[in-house]
DNA sequence: CGGGTTTGACCAGCGC
DNA sequence: GCGCTGGTCAAACCCG
């Protein structure tokens, strides 16, 4: 468990609380913003296969697997909080097993352009999976 | 035309 | 066995 702060994000905090069950590593981050969140913005591209309004929880459930399946076994499901509107719960299971989309290092940069929140961000993310990839991030 | 998204259908697991 | 729910599939659709 940890938590960072985020300027950028008006009033913004990450939460990241990860636990391995069967081997598989589940990471739940919530992150209480306004903002509307980019799915590839955590440094991955992602494929949407499906959503779901589940019960007890008004917003969408939006179901996302890594795009570089089937190479990749990480899927991540992405739900506004119940009681909390303002934040996004997304819960990860699996780790990467590749390294980070070229792309994705564009698309962090030109959506964050102050290089500490920047870096802040992404390690908020990029620290919940125990990667062994060559992130090569420029910060 | 190709790739990504949407959305209803389908399936599996669980509780009764 | 049946119904409910969460998760996935896949055809249709959209957009560059």
């Amino acid at each position: 468990m940890q938590e960072e702060n985020i300027g950028f994000w008006s009033h913004a905090s990450v939460q990241i609380d990860s636990v391995v069950t069967c081997n598989t590593k589940v990471s739940l981050i919530s992150m209480r913003t306004d903002h509307h969140i980019d799915s590839s913005l955590d440094g991955y591209k992602w494929s949407k296969y499906g959503q779901k309004l589940t019960k007890g929880n008004s917003s969408l459930r939006t179901y996302f697997r890594c795009a570089m399946a089937p190479i990749c076994p990480v899927k991540k499901k992405v739900q506004r909080s119940a009681e909390d509107k303002s934040v996004v719960v997304a819960i990860y299971e699996g780790e990467h097993n590749h390294p980070i989309h070229s792309n994705c290092k564009e698309s962090i940069q030109n959506h964050l352009d102050d290089n500490s929140v920047k870096e802040l961000f992404c390690n908020a993310f990029l620290n919940s999976f125990s990667t062994n990839v060559d992130l090569e991030l420029s910060l």
